[in-house]
DNA sequence: TGATGACTGACGACCGTTCGTTAGCTGGAG
DNA sequence: CTCCAGCTAACGAACGGTCGTCAGTCATCA
């Protein structure tokens, strides 16, 4: 399957310098094929950045449902915390999740629009399904909370911050001390007194 | 003073498109004149782009300062809020916050030392003097916790949270939602019971 | 035979950079 | 007052490269 190493080869150049300074022939070369080559498998440079974003949209989106719908939600601390190194896993074991990452900040401008709407996408399904979680701890008295939107949103602002914190936290301590640190003050957040 | 013309039409560019999407004949276009007549200013592309790298560090490591320094120190709940309204307010007035950002996670790769030092250098400033104001607030016992560093990364945390909700979220109706969430539940988790 | 996959060659456009050259202004010297 | 030297700012032209893209060719294999 040539196509998939050179989305493979793609992801991996456009993760690290972006769209504007990723070439075609550097992606190319990586599989040992000239850039001219890539035109027999996509339309072009547009082309080709738009099915690996969308197969990373498809993976990252795929692991979280996965996830959230294994939760047993007997325990929103194991289930949250679970979360969060779930996503550091992801970050971690492929490209993806870090080329999502960059293209959803900061897409090449003349993408935006479409790069915008695949984010909200799956930004709003994921919300959504926290949110049913968040509403059922609510109701079986596990957390604290009037709304269910309080909780999900603070969580979700944890998971930007730790993945941010993945980007550029070269040492791997630093990052556990901020992820501690963010879930010790978040739980007692949420936490029935 | 043509040379800061120039800076804030390469700050513009660079923030929008990165460093290597940024062309400097569009640079010095904004600023009528041609790409060759920036030569008489900066050495060079990698001379104008750390100039306005350093500008806007010293501009925003001066702003975070002097609001910390001017806290009072009796409210930390006033303190810190106004902090992240610090955050937001520098974020919209100026580019230069919006830049800071970008190039901090996302550095063009044959800087990225250079890029790096000085991140951390901001970073660890801002952090000792947070931390310090959180270790009067335990002794105070105006907050809850046993070590300043736990609360100090919580918030950190938030500020990164609430920049990335910057960058995206176009709707201010939704950021003012998120900045309320994390700051509800954060608040919950530092006060005292 | 026909299709597929990779190739070579070439295209125009733009990149960052360097060079030498114009204007326009300024300040003394004659 | 004039004239010329020296300075500054911006310029056009051109450099070697790389960019993304298109067209045509050739070998492989069903």
């Amino acid at each position: 399957m040539k196509i998939n190493e050179i989305k493979d080869a793609a992801l991996k150049y456009f993760t690290m310098h972006g769209y504007e300074g990723a070439s075609l022939s550097q992606i190319a070369e990586e599989v040992g094929m000239k850039k001219q080559s890539l035109y027999a498998y996509f339309k072009g440079k547009d082309d080709l950045f738009l099915q690996v974003l969308r197969d990373a949209k498809e993976a990252e989106l795929a692991s979280k449902i996965q996830y959230l719908n294994r939760m047993d939600s007997v325990d929103p601390g194991k289930d949250l915390y679970g979360f969060l190194r779930l996503v550091i896993d992801l970050f971690q074991k492929d490209e993806q999740l870090k080329f999502w990452l960059r293209m959803s900040f900061f897409p090449p401008v003349h993408l935006t629009q479409a790069v915008g709407k695949e984010v909200v996408e799956i930004d709003t399904e994921v919300q959504a399904m926290l949110e049913r979680k968040f509403d059922d701890w609510i109701g079986a008295k596990a957390i604290y909370g009037n709304t269910p939107k309080t909780p999900t949103l603070a969580f979700l602002g944890i998971v930007d911050t730790i993945m941010i914190s993945l980007v550029y936290e070269n040492d791997e301590t630093r990052l556990q001390e901020k992820l501690d640190a963010c879930w010790a003050v978040f739980w007692r957040g949420i936490s029935q007194p």
